[in-house]
RNA sequence: GCCGAGGUAGCACAGUGGUAGUGCAGCUGAUUCGUAAUCAGCAGGUCGUGGGUUCAAAUCCCAUCCUCGGCUCCA
């Protein structure tokens, strides 16, 4: 429940203020016409993202405080504000319980209802670091020494000083619904070799209402969870005997993954790619060739010996192309070669960090590597762009979010190469009108990539998509095509992935679908239910139609009530249901129940079939 | 891996030292019914696993496996 407290504030009524791209307190008018002289002040109101962010982490600092108050021998470290509200880290002796998190935000509230002002102070760093050395704040201390200013900032609120650049909201009462979510350990300056501590999660929103949204959506999330979803369909378990991150595909799941496999393969060949089949494990050599055993060791299970010779669980499936690759001469004239494969790796990932579909041990990757010539990259990438777009859109996501990621500072290959690539991949985005966000230095060290992310009906991002060039492999195989000059010449790598991984894009779909997949996914596209014994018959006739024709029909004709069938169709998610009665077995009629339960009519059953197959077809 | 919370029937959960429970699902029988749950009966569990404490352990202790929330947001 959200806490009501505080005397609100009016939307309109600004907390902060903006000079330049800089933020101030509503208070340091003086401050800011010092550093930015002759600039205009913007007030900033709770409405921006800057103001919430503001908003927010003045609520971290009153959570703070309120720790302090109930924990007096909690050590604070950092606050910030973040994407959906804020958290604070503290070092404290015993972790925080369910009830302690009720008792935080009782006090917080009670901080917010006395009001009290924000004021900034600004000390040098020795008379901060003595302050805090003498405030046991060991952790403020460290922070401070590495402040490269000569001075820094105090904010001080009822009491309670935190070393804070700020800006912050005029005082506590200004902060008018926020809730505390969860604990969770956090090492100190995320590395695991410092020390654990305990980290509060917290969300505020101006108003009551935006806050009762907010926590309405995370009910949302939950409820579509494709773990829980998973389980209620019957699409995919974990088994504990089997092993953790290993995903078992039940038939209403497998029958997905087919639909999807079968729609990937087509849309392929169509696009003039050769689809591959490789093995899933081969010679630890292979991987000390292709530089993974260098740089991604961390990833890989330990290698099995098969007479005398070690024998690694493949983690990619690009060498085993670059195999094929070789396996003949290649002239000027065969590139681009396009080879795909639904490649199925196995990764070892943390403990930890498994998530039922999402992160996993083992998955199938639609993987392909593009072999061409530098003149063809550009092409190529267009190509590629297309293909994803038309395959996500396919699946139902309307909204991407691309990220280029250019050249980090270790990279293989010549700065000739990365700028023609780079340039490439950046025309292929401009080509296709597309927006995009640069994350410098972000490429991994073989090649510059475009990462596609789907906003999902929750409007939450998924990465799926992946398009990467790479220098690296080309060189570490070898790798060569004749030219029309007669000469070698070495050709360029793309990789890329659509959906990513299925299992990871199926737990997307899931979300994405709340499990209401459309029909040509759906496991179950078409439900029979009789209204009485006598009815079986024409009931069967119609499954028997249906089945001949690729519906993948369900049956059921038990002797419940029709209520009852209807709500186990639902419940299943089916897309449409058909009732069998006596109308039904005079008339030819047939009416057809969907899943929103809107009925269409159907005046014969080849109708009704002609209907299905066309939205099957168009995938709607 | 680390911190915290969990693991009880196929599923969702209750049970904190004294004979393992509820709902749904399953099975059997009755019912033959027109748009989200018909009624009754029956069956189902070495309480994640291994060890320990105790007259007695789902419950307390230790170990271990698995699941869940986090561990990138830097005053």
């Amino acid at each position: 429940m959200g806490q009501q407290q505080g005397q609100g504030l009016k939307p309109t009524r600004p907390i902060a203020i903006q000079v330049g791209d800089r933020y101030y307190d509503i208070s340091a008018t003086e401050t800011a016409t010092e550093a930015d002289a002759g600039q205009e002040a913007v007030p900033v109101t709770v409405e921006s993202p800057q103001g919430l962010s503001i908003y927010r982490h003045s609520a971290s600092h009153i959570m703070a405080h309120a720790v302090k108050e109930l924990f007096p021998d909690a050590k604070v470290t950092i606050g910030p504000a973040t994407e959906d509200g804020f958290y604070y880290d503290f070092d404290i002796e015993n972790p925080f319980t369910p009830e302690d998190l009720v008792k935080i935000e009782k006090k917080m509230s009670q901080i917010i209802k006395r009001n009290n002002k924000f004021v900034r102070k600004v000390i040098t760093k020795d008379e901060a670091i003595r302050l805090f050395r003498d405030m046991g704040e060991v952790y403020k201390v460290e922070i401070i020494e590495d402040i490269e200013d000569d001075v820094v900032s105090l904010y001080e609120e009822g009491g309670f000083v935190d070393l804070c650049r700020g800006p912050h909201v005029p005082s506590t009462g200004v902060i008018a619904a926020f809730k505390l979510l969860k604990t969770a350990g956090a090492y100190w300056r995320g590395s695991e070799k410092n020390k654990m501590l305990q980290r509060v999660y917290g969300t505020a929103f101006a108003t009551e209402p935006q806050l009762k949204d907010y926590l309405d959506f995370l009910e949302e999330v939950k409820k579509r969870d494709h773990r829980k979803i998973g389980k209620e369909l019957d699409l995919f378990s974990i088994n504990e005997e089997i092993g953790p991150g290993l995903i078992l595909w039940h038939p209403n799941g497998a029958i997905i993954r087919m639909a999807i496999e079968d729609f990937w393969r087509d849309e392929h060949i169509k696009a003039n790619y050769s689809i591959l089949y490789t093995p899933h494990i081969a010679k630890l050599n292979l991987w000390q060739k292709s530089g993974h055993l260098d740089f991604y060791k961390e990833n890989m299970y330990t290698p099995m010996e098969i007479e005398g010779a070690d024998y690694e669980i493949k983690p990619m499936n690009c060498p085993f192309h670059l195999a094929i690759y070789k396996s003949a001469l290649r002239s000027y004239r065969d590139l681009p070669i396009r080879y795909a494969e639904l490649g199925t790796v196995y990764r070892y990932e943390r403990s930890g960090v498994l998530h039922g579909l999402m992160r996993v041990r083992g998955f199938t990757q639609d993987d392909a590597h593009i072999f061409c010539r530098i003149d063809q990259i550009e092409d190529e990438i267009l190509n590629v762009l297309d293909f994803t777009l038309f395959v996500l859109k396919t699946f139902g996501f309307e909204q991407f979010d691309i990220y280029l990621s250019t050249r980090p500072e270790k990279f293989v290959g010549s700065l000739e190469n990365w700028d023609i690539s780079t340039e490439a991949l950046k025309k292929a985005l401009t080509t296709k009108q597309l927006n995009y966000e640069i994350d410098p230095g972000e490429g991994v060290f073989y090649g510059p990539k475009i990462d596609i992310k789907v906003k999902d009906s929750l409007n939450r991002q998924w990465q799926c998509s992946t398009i990467q060039v790479d220098f690296n492999n080309p060189e570490r195989f070898d790798i060569t095509y004749r030219g029309s000059d007669d000469l070698s010449h070495m050709p360029i790598m793309i990789h890329r992935a659509l959906m990513g991984s299925l299992e990871r894009f199926f737990g997307v779909l899931i979300e994405h679908y709340s499990g209401a997949f459309p029909l040509w996914l759906s496991p179950v596209q078409l439900s029979i239910l009789t209204i009485s014994e006598r009815h079986t018959g024409f009931a069967q006739e119609l499954v028997d139609f249906f089945k001949r024709d690729g519906i993948r029909v369900d049956a059921d004709f038990g002797d419940e009530k029709i209520g009852y069938k209807i709500r186990q169709a639902s419940m299943k998610k089916v897309p449409y249901t058909v009732l069998i009665g006596d109308k039904e077995a005079q008339t030819a009629t047939l009416t057809v129940r969907k899943r929103n339960g809107e009925n269409i009519v159907f005046n014969t059953r080849e109708e009704l079939l002609d209907f299905l197959r066309k939205e099957i077809n168009n995938k709607l």
